[in-house]
DNA sequence: AGCACA
């Protein structure tokens, strides 16, 4: 039954999640693999008996959520396929963003309280606060230099085998892997304990492991990290 | 199956 009764949103409603997946890691994986199609706003996922294996991708655009509810349709992810609709209603960030946002509130005295008391302090902490959206990120950016520039290290040729710098310390393979085998030939993620920040990804072939590197040279996985891809050292 | 914004 084809969800088509719901109007384009610039939210998509995702469902048939992996539920064992942790929050975090879930929102940052759906974050990789939908910021293909353009920039997103947010990603909100809750582990509530209600809500848990659902999430919510917020673009900017419109068209970037009908290209991916079109697209991600049954999209293997964590060994689940993915299910994608728009979302029914508008998302708390476009509201903000639109100044239409109202509070919602169905809560009791008690509940306001601590809510009440929970944003004063935040407020003093929003010092800080350089966009607690730190999924401002952008997603694919053109190649960059890091690390060696002075002792030009000589690149190795390109061969199957891709070499992955400045990830976040929290990147799981299962995270990378969603992001690589996107791209055709995808063979596998290999990660070292004992070497945090690294990761190779092994291609059938040098065409294809070319290809993957274009396409995800300097993505962020979070905004500081933005992932500088190599051929391996054969 | 399940449409929220901790």
């Amino acid at each position: 039954m084809l969800s088509g009764d719901i109007p384009p949103n610039q939210s998509i409603y995702v469902k048939n999640l992996n539920e064992k997946v942790k929050k975090e890691e879930l929102k940052r994986s759906l974050y990789c693999l939908f910021s293909q199609y353009g920039r997103i706003l947010d990603v909100v996922a809750l582990k509530t008996p209600k809500l848990r294996g659902q999430a919510w991708v917020v673009f900017s655009e419109v068209t970037a959520a009908s290209n991916a509810v079109r697209q991600m349709q049954n999209f293997p992810f964590y060994d689940k396929p993915m299910r994608v609709q728009y979302a029914k209603t508008k998302s708390d960030c476009v509201a903000k963003a639109d100044g239409t946002f109202v509070p919602r509130e169905k809560k009791k005295k008690q509940e306001e309280k601590a809510e009440r008391k929970r944003r004063t302090e935040e407020a003093q902490q929003s010092a800080n606060a350089n966009g607690r959206n730190a999924e401002t990120n952008g997603g694919p950016t053109p190649p960059f230099r890091q690390g060696n520039q002075g002792a030009r290290e000589a690149e190795a040729a390109p061969n199957n085998i891709l070499f992955i710098q400045n990830l976040p310390h929290q990147t799981t393979s299962m995270m990378l892997q969603v992001l690589f085998q996107q791209y055709p030939g995808f063979r596998e993620v290999r990660m070292i304990e004992a070497k945090p920040g690294i990761a190779f990804v092994e291609f059938e072939d040098d065409v294809q492991s070319s290809m993957a590197m274009e396409a995800l040279q300097g993505f962020k996985i979070t905004p500081q990290n933005p992932m500088a891809i190599a051929y391996a050292k054969k």
